[in-house]
RNA sequence: GGUCGGGUGGCCGAGCGGCUAGGCAGAGGUCUGCAAAACCUCGUACAGCGGUUCGAAUCCGCUCUCGACCUCCA
């Protein structure tokens, strides 16, 4: 068995996986804010991460995976305004903060469920933390990298860049950054203004406000994954992951303030998901340009002329590299669609085939097994991996046309990585065709082919072809097989 | 403007120094009463121009072009 090997952002190679504590591995990744319902593209993030959560546990890894809530909004931009995305929200839609978080919030469990994500071990919300981020801070002052400015405190970059190394992940280089910034330098309370926020001074319009050291107010928005991964998985845990978008300012900012608080890099990988595209450009909330993960499910959107079902838009999804941007557009679900169908379809029979005593399939199906492992475990290549299952497809067609023969092992086998690679990893629950269908349904249709059978042995095909044809017009499809006639809907 | 990453056959999408990616669409064939499905075969693609090399889609340089980040963003 070949060994995993992780892209580390970090260091910009594929590395060996070698977890900090043998058989165990702590993971972190940067969840959504509810200040509205997360689109397409952030579900493709948390997709991704939840395949590769799927194949750390397939592994046999024992995971602790934590998805932060950001249930706070306030937010600095570069001149220092403050966006309380959240409380804007809140004043569009007349409701009170915990009113939009909670009702995004259980949209965002919605749409999880749907497009079947585990659940991560922890959920933490940021308002819940707020102790642990003040305290973290209070360690950043105390450690001399944070000052307070009228009732906020900054995180002093220049400072800090003089003894740290700050830029590694996005690959910025701090003395551009400064020169940039001081040329902007202005009215505002930062000495610097590539120094960012830890906490925020309270505006009399904010919805939440809390008491803190330093008067009321709010964190920034960096501090809250510092505090909740330390809190949950220690200083430094195995795997960080997020948008790549999220590489900077946030992820620099973070490793910023867990050295600055005197701890270490919190993660020995760094990994990043890229973009979801729409017409070749990234889809976000202010192009305009997303839509939502129940429209594509209900065909309400525009640039799709039919709805699709979540296990295809996942299937779809995976066809793709996690750290590639994917274009969506109709034509490519479209094929995707056809393909899921087929491959399906071809996992539906299994349990229906029938095992011989011998078999000259034991090899190619061995094949199959080996080149998914070392798809997976190169970077989780699931591009790769599902050309491998199309491969796995072809030979369970060929056992049910006899052109391989295959036993009872060899049956068993082929089940196992479907089970394992198809549903447990890539999280694509597949009905098989008929498992919906009442018993009755069954009978009728059984009914159906005897009777057509029985006119075509009299070769009377005016009759079989006019059933094979009012089925047809009613959505039901024969199909004439060497062990007789199946149908699908 | 700065930094970074792309440009692969009709479309989507892997690969990233020599060995078939795969899917969808298309062509031909096998099977079949016909059809569908399935199976087999096929197109000979790597933005352009140079260079390195026995050998490059894969490495280097230049050009064109698209995008991301530099402001909130998954």
């Amino acid at each position: 068995m070949s060994e995993l090997f992780i892209y580390n952002t970090l260091t910009g190679k594929k590395e060996k996986f070698e977890p900090l504590h043998t058989g165990k591995v702590g993971m972190y990744v940067c969840g959504p804010t509810l200040y509205s319902e997360p689109h397409m593209g952030n579900l493709r993030t948390f997709i991704n991460f939840d395949m590769i959560y799927r194949y750390l546990l397939f592994l046999g890894f024992q995971v602790k995976y934590v998805r932060n809530i950001t249930d706070c909004g306030h937010i600095t931009n570069s001149l220092g305004q403050e966006q309380d995305s959240i409380g804007k929200a809140a004043k569009l839609e007349q409701m009170e903060s915990l009113e939009i978080v909670y009702k995004y919030n259980s949209k965002f469990q919605d749409i999880q469920k749907a497009y079947n994500l585990l659940r991560p071990n922890i959920e933490p919300t940021a308002t819940a933390h707020i102790q642990e981020q003040i305290q973290i801070i209070e360690k950043i002052m105390a450690n001399g990298y944070a000052y307070e400015s009228n009732g906020a405190v900054y995180f002093d970059l220049e400072k800090y860049s003089k003894s740290n190394a700050y830029g590694v992940i996005s690959g910025r280089k701090i003395e551009e950054l400064l020169s940039e910034s001081r040329e902007l330098q202005g009215q505002d309370e930062k000495r610097n203004s590539v120094d960012f926020a830890l906490w925020k001074k309270a505006n009399p319009e904010d919805m939440q406000i809390w008491r803190s050291p330093w008067g009321e107010g709010n964190p920034g928005w960096h501090i809250e994954c510092t505090a909740m991964s330390t809190k949950y998985l220690g200083e430094q845990f195995d795997i960080h992951g997020g948008g790549m978008d999220l590489k900077f300012p946030h992820h620099e900012d973070e490793v910023a303030q867990s050295c600055g608080a005197g701890m270490k890099n919190p993660a020995k990988y760094w990994m990043h998901a890229n973009m979801l595209n729409v017409n070749g450009q990234k889809m976000s909330k202010s192009f305009g340009n997303f839509f939502l993960p129940f429209e594509i499910l209900e065909g309400t959107t525009s640039i799709f002329t039919k709805p699709f079902s979540a296990p295809v838009v996942r299937f779809f999804m995976m066809m793709g590299h996690y750290r590639s941007d994917l274009d969506f557009s109709n034509d490519a679900l479209l094929s995707a669609e056809k393909g899921y169908e087929r491959l399906t379809e071809a996992f539906g029979k299994v349990s229906k085939l029938s095992a011989s005593d011998s078999s000259n399939s034991k090899e190619a199906i061995a094949q199959v097994e080996s080149n998914n492992a070392a798809a997976m475990n190169d970077d989780f290549n699931t591009s790769k991996l599902i050309a491998e299952l199309f491969e796995l497809a072809t030979i369970i067609n060929k056992i049910d046309s006899k052109d391989l023969i295959a036993d009872q092992n060899d049956l068993k086998k082929i089940n196992e990585i479907i089970q394992g690679y198809f549903v447990q990893v890539l999280g694509i629950n597949f009905e098989s065709n008929h498992s919906n269908q009442s018993q009755a349904m069954e009978h009728l249709m059984n009914l159906v082919i005897e009777i057509r059978k029985d006119s075509r042995e009299k070769k009377d095909f005016a009759t079989s072809d006019k059933i094979r044809d009012y089925l047809n017009q009613a959505g039901i499809e024969l199909r004439d097989g060497n062990e007789g006639t199946s149908w699908k809907i």
